[in-house]
DNA sequence: TCAAGATTGATGCAGGTGCATCGAATGGGG
DNA sequence: CCCCATTCGATGCACCTGCATCAATCTTGA
């Protein structure tokens, strides 16, 4: 049975697709107008620097970053391509390998955050204050329903957050 | 100078991210599993289907779709190898030309519209009162700045609505 | 009127993504 | 103990995208 959407309802659903590809799109750009990689290097980055000693099985990255498996391989060997991450053969499951930051992953996602955190507060921080953001964040949750849990660093960690 | 983006900034930033690229995946899902095309391949249709004689200039698709030119050309492409629409040469100005939406790209486009309302319905609509509805597109328009107006069609025309 | 620049649309290339599938290794049931 | 289903990760293929650039045409202004 198909009910119908409300206009309200699609409004929103026009406005979600629209307002994040806009704003995707625009700190991407200011991320490789700085000479960066794109964000999903960032997101690993973050994952891997967040773990116990700095590496996870390739299935716990996959499932932090809700990308497709075969996405996480490739991801993988272009962070290992770079000298940004290393693979390390897993003794307890030989099926599997454990993914470490190196030493140069650490610092560019540290460099990266700079100017990640600008975009964020140049495309989203200035536009909305802090209770509308709450609200936005609250809305949009209601919409992702498994969309995850918020994992933020110790909090007092003033650098590093986000995870997309 | 980079200020630093709130943890309520920062915060919603994720959730737009994840929230919309999950319920453009569900979405894009259900389209498929129902046997048709990508999203952008209906609002192509549908924006053809509206243009005052089923025709418009690549250039035209282009701006209302707010992809890049090269894409619009090649989307074009598909839609004409499939029958969908066709090219016409432009008399007046002869670099350009006319892309004519066909029977079977208005039938098409009309049966797409079945399975994508449904798809809003189930993945927006039905987690959100039509109050909240507003309240998001409120506040997503905030950030769109440049977002873009909204273009119902007439009103009455209880088929046919979005463009995404 | 004509040359310089802008606009329209196409395309070669490099890279990224989804899909299906593969081989290796594991683990659980008979 | 062994076989089979499952999990882990890689990869070939098709397709899609972004970027740069092209040729053709139009427009402008000196």
């Amino acid at each position: 049975m198909k009910r119908k959407p409300s206009t309200e309802a699609t409004s929103a659903w026009i406005r979600l697709m629209r307002v994040q590809s806009r704003v995707l799109d625009c700190v991407e750009q200011d991320l490789k107008k700085a000479g960066f990689p794109p964000l999903a290097w960032y997101d690993a980055l973050l994952e891997l620097s967040r773990a116990p000693s700095g590496e996870l099985r390739p299935v716990e990255l996959e499932r932090q970053m809700l990308i497709p498996q075969y996405s996480t391989s490739r991801l993988i060997d272009r962070l290992v391509d770079e000298g940004l991450a290393s693979r390390r053969e897993c003794k307890i499951d030989k099926r599997g390998q454990f993914v470490e930051i190196t030493e140069a992953g650490r610092e560019l996602q540290k460099r990266m955050w700079g100017a990640y955190s600008a975009a964020i507060e140049k495309y989203v921080g200035s536009k909305l204050s802090d209770a509308d953001a709450v609200k936005l964040s609250g809305l949009l949750d209601r919409l992702g329903c498994s969309c995850g849990e918020m994992k933020l660093p110790p909090a007092g960690a003033n650098e590093t957050t986000p995870s997309r």
